[in-house]
DNA sequence: CTTCGTCCTTGACCCGGGTTCAGCGCCGCG
DNA sequence: CGCGGCGCTGAACCCGGGTCAAGGACGAAG
């Protein structure tokens, strides 16, 4: 990724974090979520609710992430509604909340962090695109493996089932390729 | 969308499109692409290549779209590699080309164009992250309905074999999802 | 220790998409 | 006119994930 702005990094350090046991909720999925949170450790999980009620997840981010819940419309209150993310922790974490429209004042101040958002954004749309991809083209069983071997210390940090609805599947599908991959 | 800022239209007007029959390509996948394309009219399909050399797409585009083959990584020439997209014409199409730093350049001087950016920037995100959340939590078959009531007017403007690698699928199985549907 | 709940695993069965091959309508072209 | 290519459909078979149900491993609480 950027180097952070120093103006982010004053205003990260002047901002006390708040704490989360595993299990809390940085946010629920909400069209009009307006916090964007800077993780100064711990894990948490991006998932969002399908119409059945069920969970799925979409990433993963610990220390040093920026993690938004309403990625879109800062500036365009209007648009559209896009996607309303819950933010879990899966471990104790520390987090900062910064809302969007300090975010977007600072922004319109400091040329710094308008380059950093604009890359920061651009950098997230692509992850997203990959990922696209790879649900796209590529079988439950194949993103298992590549997930293996890109983020292998996942595994002991997140239970099988938060894998799962990251992969798409169901808990009893994983455990199967599990098996199979142990010959 | 947002409004196309005033810089950005007269820099549109002033670049003569060129044209694109059915079945020409305006990029292939390569991850130093670095155009930007205004589509006059047209209906473009962005797809990317899985290593097994088989196409997917992500999105159709007609006039009024900007699309871009390399959505990472303007300004940070080092990023990750993202998404490489080709583009290719399904119908005759006129386009404009840009290149990034041409609009990078337009983005420091004009405000509004910043602002455009990453108005767009964030919309295009949260449309990924809609596209994901449907290919996680919807089956091929409720994807295919839901395209025919957001879009009908793209059966007749669409192969079929392309509409199908849109969901994910291949022109078979979408055959027998719309006998299914016809009863 | 027992109990309970959570997480993971396993088995049996169903269903839908992948794969392959064949057939058919359509259109361009010789 | 006949031919070949292309796009869509149909049928037969395989395979992997969903679903339901049961069981085991582990830790926390009583």
């Amino acid at each position: 990724m950027t180097e952070l702005p120093a103006m982010l990094r004053t205003q990260i350090a002047n901002r006390p974090p708040e704490h989360f046991a595993k299990g809390m909720h940085l946010a629920v999925p909400d069209r009009r979520e307006s916090r964007v949170w800077y993780l100064h450790d711990g894990l948490v999980r991006l998932y969002s609710l399908g119409e059945d009620g069920r969970e799925h997840n979409h990433g993963f981010h610990g220390a040093g992430d920026w993690v938004h819940g309403r990625l879109a419309s800062s500036a365009l209150p209007g648009c559209c509604d896009g996607g309303a993310l819950g933010v879990e922790a899966l471990q104790p974490t520390r987090a900062a909340a910064f809302r969007i429209d300090e975010l977007d004042a600072w922004r319109q101040a400091d040329p710094a962090v308008a380059q950093f958002l604009l890359t920061t954004l651009m950098a997230l749309t692509a992850e997203r695109l990959e990922r696209e991809a790879a649900l796209l083209t590529r079988s439950p069983e194949q993103r298992y493996i590549a997930l293996l071997e890109r983020h292998p210390a996942m595994l002991d940090a997140v239970p099988l089932q938060q894998i799962a609805g990251w992969l798409g599947i169901t808990p009893v599908a994983l455990s199967r390729i599990r098996r199979r991959l142990r010959e």
